[in-house]
DNA sequence: GATTGTTTACGCGCAA
DNA sequence: TTGCGCGTAAACAATC
């Protein structure tokens, strides 16, 4: 497919996707794991001051946070001036610092750009590909770099972000317009091309399981309905880190719903004998050519039936949050219920119990072995602090100098002021990047 | 008409 | 090489 954007073509998705962290690749990756990485391994000038010990098994993320984030992320708001500009300190150490205290470190990952500097995998203005020249370039005249970093796309993948805004809200929940508000005010990246992005994010909210829709209530009218995060997906990010899950998270429900959908005759049929199951619809290409064997339309997966059946799924979530430990329902319960039960269900606890809810459950899988999402900086658990710390750690925030814009996330997601952020350390918005 | 939500398709890069 | 996670585009339906 043509990509019309080249500020954010395949190279940019890539390393963003790439989330790639591998501390061995020399590439240079847009992505501040990539970056960090590709500091350390190829631009030695800035990695010294890393220090030593950031590699291993999780340097991907480790080289990012090592430095920076890791000493924040325990609690030691360290001031921008204690890190090295080189060292991607300032804004790491600023996300490190932000990242306890829920999202707005993010607001700092869209300060990135001074570790972009050193790393990006393209010219941002030229949307180029890297080259030795750029890399010369980078070396030599790292300032020019500096400027153009807001371009960069935040080394988060789009579930990243959206799991970001839920668990920054206290209800724990967000339609998708504040969603799409929460990234813009964190990313400027994100305050241009809203219509490619944003067409991402309503897939990523449809596509993962990990992401619950939740209906209005009657009392609070309004377009769209409110997104959470599954009960379960607290480790969907096993390795700690927000940049690329190891797994996606499936809701086994949802799952066995859509196995059914692809099968008109609820057999087993749909999956012949011989042929390898296929499970995640992203890659029916790979063995499912369109218009090869007997896909199923759309048109008739939408019936009333299959529609509704869908929607029982989405609610069981919400449902077993009212239901907390005693929602020992079965599958097939579940399907016995009406429709309007499961709602009322879900509408009882919406929505303050939710986030009850998630304080109790959501973390509750903790993986074994390597990082813990509890203690790595980017754990995803760290990210998703009681109310309290983050007040707390924002208000500490709130004391340094420069990072005074980055007033506590109010639930409405007030503009982080992370511009003045940039413009601190010298970078301008771009051209045509709206300030909110 | 705009927004929201769902689904399909396909390409890319990484890790196993 | 393959499987997987991800980003993107696009078509379409539902809703406000």
């Amino acid at each position: 497919m043509q990509k019309l954007y080249p500020e954010t073509t395949t190279s940019a998705g890539v390393s963003m996707s790439g989330g790639n962290i591998s501390p061995m690749t020399p590439t240079y990756s847009m992505n501040s794991m990539g970056m960090a990485v590709g500091s350390m391994t190829s631009v030695s000038p800035q990695s010294a001051s890393f220090g030593p010990g950031v590699l291993g098994p999780a340097a991907g993320m480790t080289s990012m946070g090592a430095a920076a984030a890791m000493n924040s992320m325990g609690g030691n708001c360290m001031t921008p001036s204690s890190m090295g500009y080189g060292s991607m300190g300032s804004p790491l150490g600023n996300m490190g610092s932000c990242m306890g205290s829920g999202m707005s470190s993010m607001a700092a990952m869209g300060g990135y750009s001074a570790v972009g500097a050193m790393t990006s995998g393209r010219d941002l203005d030229t949307g180029s590909p890297n080259s030795s020249v750029l890399q010369r370039s980078r070396v030599e005249k790292p300032t020019t770099y500096r400027r153009s970093y807001t371009h960069a796309k935040p080394p988060y993948s789009y579930i990243s972000l959206i799991t970001m805004a839920i668990q920054n809200n206290p209800s724990r929940m967000l339609t998708l317009s504040e969603i799409y508000q929460f990234i813009m005010d964190l990313f400027p990246f994100y305050r241009q091309n809203q219509q490619r992005w944003q067409n991402s994010i309503r897939h990523s909210l449809s596509f993962n399981d990990c992401f619950v829709k939740i209906p209005r209530t009657p009392d609070k009218p309004g377009k769209g309905s409110f997104w959470t995060l599954h009960p379960d997906s607290g480790n969907m990010f096993e390795n700690g880190c927000y940049l690329r899950r190891q797994k996606r998270f499936k809701d086994e429900k949802k799952e066995a719903i859509r196995q059914m959908h692809k099968s008109p005759s609820n057999s087993i049929e749909a999956v012949s004998p011989g042929k390898k199951e296929i499970h995640d619809d992203h890659h029916h290409h790979r063995d499912h050519k369109p218009g090869s064997e007997s896909q199923v339309p759309t048109s008739l997966l939408t019936s009333t039936h299959s529609k509704e059946a869908e929607t029982l799924a989405m609610l069981h979530a919400g449902a077993e949050i009212c239901l907390g430990q005693q929602g020992q329902h079965s599958a097939a319960h579940h399907q016995q219920l009406q429709h309007e039960e499961l709602s009322a269900m879900v509408n009882r606890c919406h929505p303050s119990l939710i986030s009850e809810y998630h304080s109790m459950n959501h973390l509750k899988q903790e993986p074994t072995g390597g990082y813990t999402p509890s203690s790595h900086p980017f754990s995803i658990n760290r990210l998703l602090p009681t109310e309290s710390k983050a007040d707390i750690k924002m208000y500490d925030m709130s004391q340094y100098a420069g990072y005074n814009a980055l007033s506590p996330l109010s639930n409405s997601h007030a503009a982080l002021g992370q511009d003045s952020y940039y413009q601190s350390l010298g970078y301008h918005a771009p051209a045509g990047t709206t300030s909110l």
